[in-house]
Parts: structure tokens; C-alpha cells; sequence
DNA sequence: TGAATTATAGATCACTCACTCCAGAATTGC
DNA sequence: GCAATTCTGGAGTGAGTGATCTATAATTCA
């Protein structure tokens, strides 16, 4: 079933990539739908709305796009048949390279797209808050896990344990935005999982 | 020496402890002149002006007095009388406290209150990237205190420990945002602290 | 009293914001 | 060819942006 009408003249889907990075680096209010029309190719206010409905609509997509692929550093974590202390290891180690990468802005998106919103804006907030909240969810369940499968003693404090890595990795996107290198935040996540045994 | 002319009608400390707590809340570009005339006691723009010169002053002014104030979590870091260990302890404290307190906006205003910046405005970010580097750089003058007087071993990479306890604490201000309770990161940093004999 | 100084209210500045409208262009199905 | 559909450029919307202007009000000092 082929679509009729005059066909869109840009990649909708770069277009939306494009987007992510803008809303990534600047944040959603600090970067202006004509800004995004002109790095989005060029294109109309015209096409900009037929294409994406409105601002807050693309910046849903670009996030969700950003959740799927760059974002998605929780992989490790859902998979059972890893070690708990593996996973949040590598989860570690993906969250630094991710942000501390060449290839895209630094720091992570839900952390730093969404920070300063005035009250019209206040739907973004939700945004980003369910998205960091995703994360958080996930840290959980594998600390959970460590503890039903014994890799963590039974009278662990798990919700300490499920903050102190979560605090850990929000913090990365400041240090990230900040300039300190991927190499330094590895050998800190280092430090800090030599500690895993130590948990009371 | 008493000042000539006309009186000014409104408190000006006290105005520019309110612009604190909303940029603080919403960030520079977030809140609107007029939003801020609104809230300092529905003063005109040219009374405004006339008494901060700029948004970009008045914001400077606002970002003193919290480092000044709220925003100084490193005073125990500088005390040389206190063991190190103890220091980082009491910051971490102050940190969670500070951030999570009710009377005031979450989370840290050097983290949160100018990370969405738009072209025009990167003087901000200036502003609080060199506020973050402060905190940084005390942390890593009490690690090396620590390392010197053989509180910490003198092969303690230092670099990864000051990363670490700086990456938590600014990780905070996201925590303290998505209502994370004070509670929880206290006991999170508790953790942390437990850590501190294994730093090899 | 009157000059000097400073703060005030209110109008206004050029500019940007997200968004809409319209007429025409490019495609598909018949 | 022709209707139906979709996308396009360009003009334009009202509301809001940070900042300035003018005229006037309130104070100190002489």
C-alpha cells in the first residue's frame, strides 16, 4: 500500500536523530523550533508541523528514540542469566562511555534535556522524570536479584545499595558535561563495584 | 555617609534571595524578567534594572549568595584540623541535607540551574561550571590531606577517589529532584563511606 | 528653599517564541 | 486526464522576550 501525495522531501527519521542531539545539547526550551527547522535541513514551519505535529511531540520521539539506542545502558541488568555484579559493572561502563562519547553531546539526555522548564513546559518534566525513573526501576530489580540468588547477603539494605548506584550514574552526566574523561569516571566505577563485597 | 536620592521601596537582599530560590527552581532562561519583577514584590522594569544592571548580573549575584550560603557544602573539606575522612563525611552530609531540604528549591543551583542554555546565553554556564569546579576541587585537596598525613595509602589513586565522592555528590542533585528521600541518600552515603579503607 | 541624586511607573523598543494559514506543487489511484 | 492526497514555501498570528525611555516622585545636602 504505497502512500499518496507529494512524498516528504527529507528523512523524517534523521530528522528526528538530528533533533535527539539538538534537544540533548541544549535542552528542550533552549533550543527554538526555527533552529530546529534550519539544522533539521532547512525545512518550513510548514513541514516541521505537518511532519511532527509540534515541539513537545518531537522531543517525545527524540527521547524515546535516545531510550532505544545511546540511553538504552540497562540492557545488562534485565538479562537473568548474568551475575548481578557483572551487570552493574558493564551498565557502569556503558553509562561512561555513552556519556563521555565524541560522536554526540555529553551527559544523558534524561538528565540534562529537561532541566530548566518554565511552567507552560512542565509536561517535559514528566518526560525525562519517567525516563530516569526507568533506570532507577532497573538498578533495583538486579539488586533484588543479587540478593535472591545470594550474591548479596539477605540483610542488605537494598535500597541504599539501589541509590548509591543510582546516584553514581545520574551524577556521571554532570561530570560528563563537565570535561572529566571517560577514563577517570572508569577507574571511579572501579573504586566504587571493589566495594560490592562490603555491602551490610 | 548616608545615600541621596530617592529611597528604594523594596529590600534588595532580600530581593535577591528570591531571585535565588527561582532561578534555583527553574533554572536562567526559565524565568522571565517579568516573572522575577512579579516575584520581587511586583517592582517595574526600571526598577529592576536600575537595581541589578542585567538578568545576567542579578543571576551572578544569586549564584554568590548561594555558594555563600546553601551552596557551601566544602567548608568541613577545608578545616585542617579534621581528620579528611571525616570531612568528606560531613560534606556528604551537608550535600544530602541541603538538597533535599524543604524550605528551599532541590537539588544543587550550580547543577541544575544552568545546564539548558541557548547560544546567546553561555556566559551562565561559565558561572556554574566554575561553581562545580570549586566543590571538585575541594574534594581533591582533602584526598591529597588524606593521602599526606597516611590516612589513605600513598598508592591511592587519587584522581578515581575524587571523582567518585565528587560524581555522588553531584549525581545528588538528581536524586534530591526525582524525590529521593534524605533518608535514603544518607543511608547510600553511609555506604559509600563504609568504602573508604578499601580505596587501593 | 532649591539643587543634586536616585527610584519609580508606564509606555515602548526591536526581536523571538511556537504555531497557523493559504496557495501551489508533487505524488497515487482511477 | 483528473480527483484525491500530502507536502512545500512564505507570509503572518498573538504573545512573550530582555531591555530602554521619559517624566515624575522622593530623598539628602546646602
Amino acid at each position: 500500500m504505497t502512500r499518496t501525495g507529494r512524498p516528504r522531501e527529507f528523512d523524517r527519521d534523521e530528522a528526528v536523530r538530528t533533533a535527539m542531539h539538538l534537544f540533548w545539547e541544549y535542552g528542550y526550551e533552549a533550543i527554538s523550533v526555527a533552529e530546529l527547522q534550519k539544522e533539521l535541513g532547512g525545512i518550513s514551519a510548514a513541514s516541521f508541523y505537518a511532519a511532527f505535529g509540534s515541539k513537545l511531540k518531537l522531543f517525545k520521539e527524540a527521547m524515546s528514540l535516545y531510550m532505544a539506542t545511546c540511553g538504552d545502558i540497562v540492557a545488562p541488568l534485565k538479562d537473568p542469566d548474568q551475575s548481578p555484579r557483572d551487570a552493574i559493572k558493564q551498565t557502569l561502563r556503558r553509562a561512561i562511555e555513552v556519556q563521555t562519547g565524541t560522536t554526540h553531546p555529553k551527559g544523558c539526555m534524561a538528565v540534562v534535556a529537561g532541566m530548566n522548564l518554565s511552567e507552560k513546559n512542565q509536561e517535559i518534566l514528566e518526560v525525562v522524570e519517567s525516563a530516569r525513573a526507568e533506570t532507577r526501576k532497573a538498578i533495583a530489580d538486579c539488586i533484588t536479584r543479587a540478593v535472591k540468588i545470594g550474591e548479596l547477603p539477605k540483610k542488605t539494605n537494598r535500597e541504599s545499595v539501589v541509590v548509591l548506584f543510582d546516584t553514581f550514574i545520574k551524577g556521571i552526566a554532570i561530570e560528563a558535561r563537565d570535561g572529566i574523561s571517560t577514563a577517570a569516571l572508569l577507574k571511579s566505577s572501579e573504586v566504587l563495584m571493589a566495594t560490592w563485597g562490603q555491602f551490610a
